[in-house]
DNA sequence: TGACATAGTGTGTATTGGACACTATTGTGT
DNA sequence: ACACAATAGTGTCCAATACACACTATGTCA
């Protein structure tokens, strides 16, 4: 059995489910294409891996290529690789998701591609190729994971308040949490730390703001914790 | 951007890792390579992925092929894409991990292929290529998906003790369990069925046998339903 | 019939999860 | 200055779950 081209070879691309948090809704960012198949419809961002960069990397290279985004939460989700699931030809996708903290840029200027748009999950318009499977699997993943570990924080920008943080929660999980119980939860971990400064936005009492420890919880990651909300 | 050969294609495998459950340990079956690289190795089962067939098609024809293993529990794991994985080119690995019940071939019998074999987690040898990684992911997701998904009875033959039961769990989680609140516990969620048959092995008091209820787990499965241990 | 080996069984306590409603603090408008 | 609007912040009780824990039962075999 010779080792080369025995196998014809398949195309290999990253595709990313880039989530962000924003006015209390998740967003996802989408790319309108430009060339065919699919042009004019809007798709993940992703594109082809390079023979010598890793999978990881190609995501990454996309993310800042297509959005202009770096240094971002990213992890691999799920391959995939029906036949047809490009009209091309045999191309296999492996799917990430990243976690961006949105509100640090503004919408518009998260990414400087005209053709790149933050939509809210509720109104994600029809998409290219599979992508609707893969955002469906990346919300499914986000959801899971964010109840056992504490990667809710990545969408936030580095200070938040508790009414934030919940609300972040509410909007993946996609369920009412009680205030009580929540702020209860979160604060008995101890990741949370208070910050001297408070939010003042409008007529209303200031909320306290926090930043999530990070040091802290690298430790304790390592003797085995869960982060459960 | 032409989207055809812009890019090398990557060779693109399927690597399975197979689970077996005998004599109250958690094996691995693996496969004496017959050719270079790695001639001699122990390495997982896998192959090329042809262009007519999805990733898990793939999978399942290779485990036909190398290890006459059909119609078992088979997920995807995970894609292992750094670049110099393999010696002789770029190889792109979408890893799957298989649950198979062992007691019910022999051990042997199992496979019949002569360079086939299978290892206690304990004592596998060192392995081919970035085998050693996809096996510690896959174990890694056993044992996370064993806590709150009734995967184990995949490795159980269909009728079982509830002592073999507990033995798997404990094997999985490398922990040992309490009989009294097992046994309370996983009679709770009414999925095992409690047959005529009881197991006369030697000289002590027989053990009522159990079947799992698939039929009730999938119906409960739909409304949301967590099996946990 | 006694020794051996594994099967099988219940209770009490500590912890956690979840329901639940009011007071506090700021800015604004009159 | 006072009322109002809007969000922040706080504690208790009850139910369910998790966990620790030890003895009896039933078969085989010598």
């Amino acid at each position: 059995m010779p080792h080369t081209y025995q196998y014809p070879r398949a195309a290999l691309t990253v595709d990313c489910v880039v989530f962000g948090f924003d006015e209390g809704e998740l967003k996802v960012l989408l790319i309108e294409r430009a060339l065919e198949p699919f042009k004019g419809k809007w798709a993940l961002p992703g594109g082809f891996v390079r023979v010598d960069e890793t999978l990881d990397d190609a995501a990454r290279r996309e993310l800042k290529e297509e959005a202009g985004l770096k240094d971002v939460f990213l992890e691999q989700l799920y391959t995939f690789g029906t036949v047809a699931r490009d009209p091309r030809e045999r191309v296999v996708s492996v799917a990430h998701y990243a976690l961006v903290q949105l509100a640090a840029h503004d919408t518009k200027a998260a990414t400087d591609a005209a053709d790149a748009r933050w939509y809210p999950i509720s109104k994600v318009p029809k998409l290219a190729f599979d992508h609707a499977d893969i955002l469906a699997a990346a919300l499914a993943r986000l959801k899971s994971k964010v109840r056992y570990q504490p990667i809710g924080f990545e969408l936030l920008p580095p200070k938040f308040t508790l009414s934030q943080l919940q609300h972040l929660y509410e909007a993946v999980l996609e369920n009412e949490l009680d205030k009580r119980n929540f702020r209860k939860k979160v604060l008995s971990y101890g990741l949370l730390v208070p910050l001297k400064e408070t939010q003042m936005t409008g007529r209303h009492r200031p909320a306290q703001m926090f930043r999530f420890d990070t040091i802290k919880y690298e430790k304790l990651k390592k003797r085995g914790f869960n982060f459960e909300v």
